[in-house]
DNA sequence: AAGAGTATACTGTATATACAACCTTATACA
DNA sequence: TGTATAAGGTTGTATATACAGTATACTCTT
């Protein structure tokens, strides 16, 4: 909600609110271009491409002649959904247990203005935690967030609620992106999940976007020997079947 | 090429064809707005337009100030869908090749029994190759194919067309199971990928059904410092915007 | 009552124009 | 020589206008 975004993006945060806060239910028509012309004091070219991108990116259908609708969302399982670890663990019937290395308000690199698509930046917040499962650790957490997103985070007990459990409250995410990589753990991931040293690791990187801004970015290394990531879907029809 | 495509679809090709017959490299300068306009006898609101939308798309990347250049593409395999590899190495305007190992008919051991979920079963196909990017090996195939499924399977070269394109081509797939770990590789699989002793490598398990029976299961291993999968979507609506 | 024609609303595309912000380069000046 | 300024090219956004194509609703005619 930034003073002084493009007037496009404006709109399209305003029809995006209104289907997030499921206002605008899939099937339902949203305002022609002509009726965001008079609603918003704008041309129609500008309405025209805030509908166009929205269109683009999934949340829209339009027909000539009749109207843009909100579209219906495909049943969308992924090898990755946000899931919270501490109830995966917990669904196994298995202890869950955390760890929380540090939590501290950093200065971001160069190479996490990149990641958070930033022009201008200063700080971030910056928290490292360790996940176990019957005591043994199986995740290594290192996530940074946006603190104009969620300014609350640096006051939260992550030894109560994970970081993951936090922003799925706090924030409506509308847009997820993974990489998945194998990788030798550094002296310090090695020490901090308690394995051997030529144990390689699943590293996955993980950014979360909400309303076009990068909201965190989080790495998250398992032990080879102690995790796996599994997924199992439809493809055709609705159902996901994720586990 | 369609005579009656949108003027700005035919600004988006002509460039897209020039990206990926490899005339256009990553990093070169592709032409300005106002050099289309004059090109293409066109207005700068089109050329903009094309533009922008492969920008969104991530073929370009544009510093305002100073001009569009075509962007590095990332050598990452997609998660979420069932891509061929061979056309994924293309798409990156890089060459691709093969080497098939082996193919053969073996027979099923106990743990494939369980993994084709079958209660009487005797043979299995089985192909064995090496999937290489500008001549480097990026991914060991093992795939078991169920005969009954795709009885012509064995009569393929696959050096011509990959196992993945020809299923893909000949049997519908409604149901897909991935599995992703890191492991070191066993000592021929370190030799096929012409790897070093201590490099991890990310095994992808996939199994997939069409109409209740499983077709075929297949490990998939890259080597970790050469390749990644990776996926982005919408999770409201939309299909994957991977790339 | 049925069909044809018309009016209207909506999207899709294209142009011309304008201004702002940004970057590079050349030029003038101290 | 170093610095400030100006100029020009580039992208980003916004407007006003125009015309085409499509779907729906209405009216008129038969």
């Amino acid at each position: 909600m930034n003073e002084i975004s493009p007037l496009y993006v404006k709109v399209k945060n305003h029809i995006l609110a209104h289907i997030q806060s499921g206002v605008w239910v899939p099937g339902v028509r949203v305002p022609s271009e002509n009726e965001l012309v008079e609603s918003f004091g704008i041309s129609r070219m500008t309405a025209n491409r805030a509908l166009r991108e929205l269109t683009a990116d999934g949340y829209l259908s339009r027909v000539p002649g009749v109207g843009t609708f909100v579209k219906e969302p495909p049943a969308r399982s992924s090898l990755m959904e946000l899931r919270n670890i501490a109830e995966e663990i917990e669904a196994r019937g298995h202890r869950y247990s955390s760890r929380v290395v540090s939590q501290a308000e950093t200065v971001a690199s160069a190479a996490l203005v990149e990641e958070f698509e930033w022009k201008t930046v200063s700080r971030l917040y910056h928290v490292q935690m360790v996940h176990e499962e019957n005591g043994v650790p199986v995740q290594l957490e290192d996530r940074f967030v946006n603190p104009s997103m969620a300014p609350d985070f640096m006051r939260q007990d992550f030894s109560l609620k994970t970081p993951t459990a936090y922003l799925l409250e706090a924030i409506p995410v509308d847009e997820l992106e993974h990489t998945v990589e194998a990788a030798m753990p550094s002296a310090s991931q090695k020490d901090l999940l308690g394995i051997t040293l030529g144990e390689p690791c699943l590293v996955l990187h993980r950014r979360s976007w909400s309303r076009g801004q990068v909201v965190t970015v989080a790495t998250l290394t398992y032990p080879a020997s102690r995790y796996a990531l599994y997924s199992r879907y439809k493809t055709s029809p609705k159902g996901a079947l994720t586990q």
